[in-house]
DNA sequence: AGAAAAAAAGACCTTTTTATCTTTTATCTG
DNA sequence: CAGATAAAAGATAAAAAGGTCTTTTTTTCT
């Protein structure tokens, strides 16, 4: 698995609030309910997005969570960083701290450009341009969820 | 991380059996502390491995193990599939069933193309196509292992 | 002010991964 | 055959990931 679940979570998180053109917050409960996600599991790594400054939260009726800006000013990468960390695409794919340009070990090169690539996908567009011809509906894991309204 | 711990270690011990131009069988606990792998952890895997048929094993005095074919007939993939499973790569990176090449979720697209690298660096080069030019010490994780003869 | 609503925070639980230790089984040597 | 050797197997433990539940804090609406 390239990305934990839980930043799977979030990116989906951020992608659902992307598809809507209302930009009021949105319940994490309803989010987590559209999404088939656990609700308070969502919570968790709303917060971590919060603090990274992804998302904004507000308390109290009428509360919810929103993009902390518009969605060509949000990069993936920093949703996948938030919750996985800075590191997870550093160092050797064999975990050698040695691995480097100098010492590479077997898979150094071939990973450093799979790495790259990686990155570009992640991080070179925001969120905006990923969202070209995306229905909502992918987004949820189940065709069958009875729990939408 | 893109591979398991334990992937990481498996693929390193068969690696570091394929620096050895001596093919007599090694023991596990040799290529633990060459490797500064735990030993028991990595009798495991090691197990795996045999019952995957990447490596032969022999008990008794003057046993080990030892690869089960020559190097150049050994792709990482066998051994990245015997400890992480065949499942790996397969599927969405979101981890959305739905996602397909019909309904693809914004990362589709990019994913595909960046598994299908993932997969020539694993699957479409033997262990010993991979092995020029490898010094054996890029293997181990810390230079200073005092625990080398 | 008071009640309700919602995120934030914290305690707790379960499963998986990583790791260690002990016992068993197979094999070789003398 | 006896003893040593080494992998196989199993039991257990520690850490991390994933998930649930409860309480607290903040906000808003009567």
């Amino acid at each position: 698995m390239l990305l934990s679940r839980a930043c799977t979570y979030g990116v989906r998180a951020v992608l659902f609030l992307a598809t809507r053109t209302d930009t009021h917050p949105v319940l994490v409960k309803d989010i987590a309910r559209r999404l088939g996600i656990p609700f308070h599991f969502l919570g968790k790594i709303v917060q971590e997005m919060v603090k990274a400054g992804v998302l904004v939260s507000y308390k109290g009726r009428n509360g919810g969570v929103a993009l902390a800006r518009p969605t060509n000013q949000i990069k993936v990468r920093e949703v996948v960083e938030a919750i996985d960390g800075p590191d997870l695409l550093k160092g050797c794919v064999l975990g050698l701290p040695e691995c480097s340009g100098d010492h590479p070990c077997p898979l150094h090169d071939g990973w450093s450009g799979i790495r790259e690539e990686i990155e570009t996908m992640l991080g070179d567009r925001s969120v905006a341009e990923m969202m070209n011809g995306l229905a909502e509906r992918v987004l949820r894991p189940n065709t069958l969820n009875v729990l939408e309204a």
